[in-house]
DNA sequence: AAAAGGAGCGAACAG
DNA sequence: CGCTCCTTTT
């Protein structure tokens, strides 16, 4: 018996049971996505078509990924190594290859945060005067050009004689930004997929190599994919065809990281045997529910005319509250939710942003309702925790510069910024990094602070040591973390201030997860201190999942995929959904509509729409009047009950 | 070199 | 409003 086979209908049967050659599916929300995509990964091993490493499954969102590869766990009790979201796949890829492309395997993974502190340091290097671009500025042009797989020499060569001489500027910046990565052996997010594909069009073995090991590619939510994700998928499957996509336009809702609905035209002029699937009966939520979300969506102009089917009854109607303010607003939800006799796993609470989760958390808190919130403001964008990782990176990988400045002179050790600067010359000269500028004599430091870089270096050094310790396991994680915190004196440093206590209880949790944390069972071969860092960089849970019930609090695009028997979908506010920053365009604010779409289509049975009259904090600090949202208006009063 | 005080500014969504 | 950056003071 092939359990994954059954309750499946004629279109989801096709899509799980295809084999070889590509395949395009449309599938609506509700219409059985995820569970079609997991179930032909069951089908593709069990029948022997293929091992679990053969499977390259890539969707977007952490949260989507692990979602996936649970659901195939549980089918399969196993479950293939890559199924993951694009950037930690390519991370795994990068890992295995690193020197070939002129980087290490430790490579260090900067944040959106580090990215632009390095472009900072190269606009004070190349004295780049400010007023003219701006590195965040500089920063959001590089990433779009990553996105489409585009390099320095673009910028130069770009025809646009309307801003010729910034595009010089932004050219040299690129430029420099990438050698300095280089230097640190350090990558960011977008450099993640970039060097993947640069590593499969320089190296063919590598690449045939990976093409003969992923002989079938997966891709969940198709229509996000960027053009450099789609050169990946069409660089893997150029000659096996074997690319299986699916997507909805109807749930677009990444074109800020360049989704490029284009892709879809791309897939069908390379594959041009491609079969198509088409899903569109929903088996989510009621018919209230699925009307109302087609209603809203149907005010969009650009997408294919579809409207998705049902077989379930009317259910209860689409409730509606006005609030007074954010804070009504919680105290509602979370009545609501006490009142009724559910799961609590089965209650979610969505917000446009994740400024919003502030009351919803005190509210839920206030109730002892259990509540877990997704994504947001994390762990280890603390400033302790950071730092603590910072001396982790750095024991890893010394030529980490971004690590080393932060650290340098943390706890206060004598090692003030004239110093610094004067070490970053020596290294912008000797074009090498930080620490291996530091390894002979230091022009212009003083005595002290002299003796103080070279106490630094050393101590960099013995943590190196434990660090490999710790990956060859002689040493475990934690007591690697605990020796660190408490030799550099960091933690006694926190100690000794008063308003720092709540910083020591942080970096007390840190070395719980550390010592609770262990790798995965995809990651078997992995190295323990690269896998943890490499998490903590990539956002995915480093915490054990709770098994206490709790509601689920995220934002909208982490919802994506995701159902519930009850959502509440807040914040239904003119300047939050849509968003303020979106009314300029029509194409923005019909993303803005997407996003409702998929907030609603979450529903199972019972969905809640609230909306706040008067909203503090939403800019600057001053209190706001609210105008609910023009979406509301686009639900037919039929399918709705204002409570 | 480090701490304290003041000016200025910016702020979605995710990896 | 809260955070970062810059200046001033000790």
């Amino acid at each position: 018996m092939k359990p994954y086979l059954n309750d499946l209908n004629p279109s989801q049967l096709k899509a799980v049971t295809h084999e070889d050659g590509a395949m395009l599916v449309f599938a609506g929300a509700g219409s059985g996505k995820t569970r079609v995509l997991t179930r032909r990964i069951c089908n593709l091993i069990d029948s022997k078509l293929a091992y679990p490493e053969n499977i390259f499954a890539v969707t977007f969102t952490n949260k989507a990924a692990s979602e996936m590869k649970e659901r195939v766990f549980t089918m399969l009790g196993r479950s293939p190594r890559y199924v993951s979201t694009f950037h930690s796949a390519c991370a795994k890829i990068l890992r295995e290859n690193a020197r070939l492309i002129g980087f290490r395997p430790d490579f260090t993974i900067y944040d959106q945060k580090e990215s632009l502190a390095t472009i900072k340091r190269i606009f004070k290097n190349l004295r780049i005067n400010s007023k003219e671009i701006t590195p965040s500025e500089v920063q959001k042009k590089i990433d779009k050009a990553k996105n489409n797989y585009l390099f320095a020499d673009h910028f130069r060569e770009a025809d646009t004689f309307y801003n010729q001489e910034q595009n010089f500027i932004i050219a040299d910046i690129y430029q420099a930004y990438q050698e300095e990565l280089q230097v640190c052996n350090a990558m960011d997010f977008g450099d993640l997929i970039c060097h993947v594909v640069s590593l499969f069009i320089l190296e063919k073995d590598t690449l045939n190599r990976y093409k003969n090991r992923f002989k079938y590619v997966l891709v969940d939510e198709y229509q996000d994919t960027n053009i450099v994700q789609y050169k990946l998928l069409n660089l893997l499957t150029k000659d096996s065809k074997n690319l299986f996509v699916v997507g909805d336009d109807d749930q677009s809702i990444y074109s800020f990281r360049g989704a490029n609905i284009g892709n879809i035209d791309s897939f069908k002029r390379d594959y041009p045997q491609h079969q198509v699937c088409i899903l569109d009966m929903n088996y989510r939520s009621t018919k209230n529910i699925l009307d109302a979300a087609n209603a809203v969506i149907a005010n969009n102009d650009a997408r294919e005319i579809k409207s998705l089917k049902t077989e379930k009854d009317k259910g209860l109607p689409v409730y509606l509250k006005p609030a007074e303010c954010e804070v009504s607003e919680a105290r509602f939800i979370a009545q609501t939710i006490k009142d009724k006799n559910i799961s609590l796993n089965e209650v979610a609470i969505f917000y446009r942003t994740n400024a919003q989760s502030r009351a919803l958390e005190e509210e839920l808190y206030h109730q002892s309702i259990p509540h877990k919130i997704f994504g947001g403001q994390r762990f280890y964008d603390r400033k302790e925790i950071k730092n603590i990782i910072a001396y982790c990176r750095l024991a890893l990988n010394n030529d980490d510069n971004e690590s080393f400045i932060r650290v340098i002179n943390v706890p206060t050790r004598g090692f003030g910024k004239t110093s610094l600067n004067h070490l970053l010359n020596k290294a912008k000269n000797e074009k090498t990094s930080l620490f291996q500028a530091a390894l002979t004599k230091v022009d212009g430091l003083g005595t002290r602070a002299d003796k103080s870089l070279n106490s630094f270096i050393e101590q960099i050094k013995r943590y190196s040591l434990l660090a490999s310790k710790v990956n060859n396991k002689e040493l475990e994680l934690a007591e690697f973390l605990q020796n660190i915190i408490e030799d550099s004196g960091y933690l006694n440093s926190l100690r000794e201030n008063t308003e720092d206590i709540d910083r020591v209880e942080n970096v007390l949790e840190l070395l719980s997860v550390a010592s609770s944390f262990s790798l995965q069972n995809d990651e078997e071969e992995a190295q323990i201190l690269v896998a943890f860092l490499e998490r903590a960089s990539l956002n995915s849970a480093l915490d054990q999942d709770s098994n206490q019930e709790h509601v689920s609090l995220m934002t909208l695009h982490l919802a994506k995929g995701l159902e519930y028997e009850m959502v509440f979908l807040c914040g239904l506010e003119e300047g939050i959904l849509p968003h303020s920053r979106s009314l300029e365009d029509i194409e923005s604010l019909e993303e803005e509509r997407r996003l409702c779409y998929v907030g609603i289509t979450r529903a199972k049975q019972n969905l809640y729409l609230s909306y706040a009259r008067n909203r503090s904090n939403t800019s600057y600090g001053t209190w706001n009047f609210g105008i609910c949202s023009r979406f509301l208006g686009e639900i037919p009063e039929e399918y709705m009950e204002a409570i």
